[in-house]
DNA sequence: TTATTTATACCTGTTTACCAGTATTTTTCG
DNA sequence: CGAAAAATACTGGTAAACAGGTATAAATAA
């Protein structure tokens, strides 16, 4: 493992300060040779990594983030500087929030209740090109909920935007009078997010929207 | 202040390691004589100071523990031991959260995107018998919604039971049979509502009932 | 460029929700 | 116990949602 003979360098996304606290406290007993660098923006760190002259071996990636969230950000990085592996620490125990890190080219899912010997473990299996996961974080990835397991189907803009608006108590001819549609249109699209979904009734399909963060 | 003539006596309840680890880091730092004592549960935490033969001078609370809640432990921790001082540190930023927390006896609430100067303020101010709000706790405190205004009406027994065969795609008729009532009964609780929530219809109510977790 | 998806629109019913009242019987709590 | 709150039930009418069709223009992806 390279990690013992050259300086590791460590940049460190979150905008917790009191976290990174404890996460350079932890590198530096860890490792000899560690240099920290720390971010509390997802900008910062993207211009850093621009301009910097050599890439980082590892960034801890907090997913909530002032300005873009640690998914997209995660892309990004991969696509300046691909050699660079990416650790998710983050609260959010969904199994999409992992996969989602996973499939923009993460190399491991910590959890925040994660311990600092999970931590070290993480970072030194992704320093040797491996996928890991914090042990939370496995247990998540081991039990898939039937909601898991249905992907939902996605929903257009237009019905989206159709959806907010019978969330917040508008009927169909309302509706249709500020978007400047027909009633029949509006009430097309209630149908097919109805069937979409599966539901019985809009009253159904906003609890799941709203159970699903597809409003908001 | 006796900050600086005596042993300071802090407890950390928090199930995250590394905020743990770096508020250690934080405390060493800014105290020369200072005791640090971790706890992951908020069970330990009660056993712990039952049994101790002095109070603690101040506890760093998490809200959301493995076992109990925050602020009812906060509650219990100030029965038990009056004089120690119970600061919360959380990612908690609903106001009511707060309000409750400062109800229970906390002599403080500390944002987890507080930095360590905000911390060891907070902690000198509550060990000065203050109460003291991390920054961004403040501007919530001083900006308060129309949500956090309008105290929203308490649902009866009843009513919540009918919310959620409503938010489950029922009828009327359907939620009638199944509880053995009549269908204008169930058509007048949804009335109720309705009214209650100044809804104009049951999908905005959904919503908002979800939005406000007064549903699952 | 063609195939597919998305967005648009219409027709005809039926069902359900919603509105505005009133009123009695249980429960619950001071 | 007595008052208030909660739960129950009814009438009659209007508006909206829902169901099951069909169809065509526009945008988008293969």
């Amino acid at each position: 493992m390279s990690a013992l003979k050259e300086i590791i360098k460590i940049a460190i996304v979150d905008d917790h300060p009191i976290v990174m606290e404890g996460l350079q406290k932890i590198l530096m007993q860890a490792y000899s040779y560690v240099s920290t660098i720390c971010f509390t923006t997802g900008n910062e760190c993207l211009q850093y990594i621009m301009n910097a002259e050599d890439e980082m071996d590892i960034i801890l990636l907090d997913i909530t983030l002032p300005d873009i969230n640690g998914i997209d950000l995660c892309k990004k990085i991969k696509t300046i500087s691909h050699s660079t592996r990416v650790l998710a620490f983050s609260n959010h125990n969904e199994r999409s929030t992992i996969i989602r890190m996973l499939q923009n080219g993460a190399s491991g899912y910590l959890l925040k209740n994660a311990s600092a010997d999970e931590l070290v473990g993480c970072i030194n299996e992704a320093l040797d090109g491996q996928i890991c996961l914090s042990r939370e974080a496995k247990e998540i990835m081991a039990r898939p909920t039937l909601q898991d397991l249905r992907t939902l189907p996605s929903l257009t803009k237009r019905e989206k935007e159709i959806l907010r608006m019978i969330a917040d108590g508008k009927t169909s001819a309302l509706i249709a009078e500020q978007l400047n549609l027909s009633l029949f249109t509006i009430e097309t699209h209630r149908r097919n997010l109805m069937q979409k979904y599966e539901a019985k009734n809009m009253t159904s399909l906003i609890k799941m929207a709203m159970e699903n963060r597809l409003l908001s």
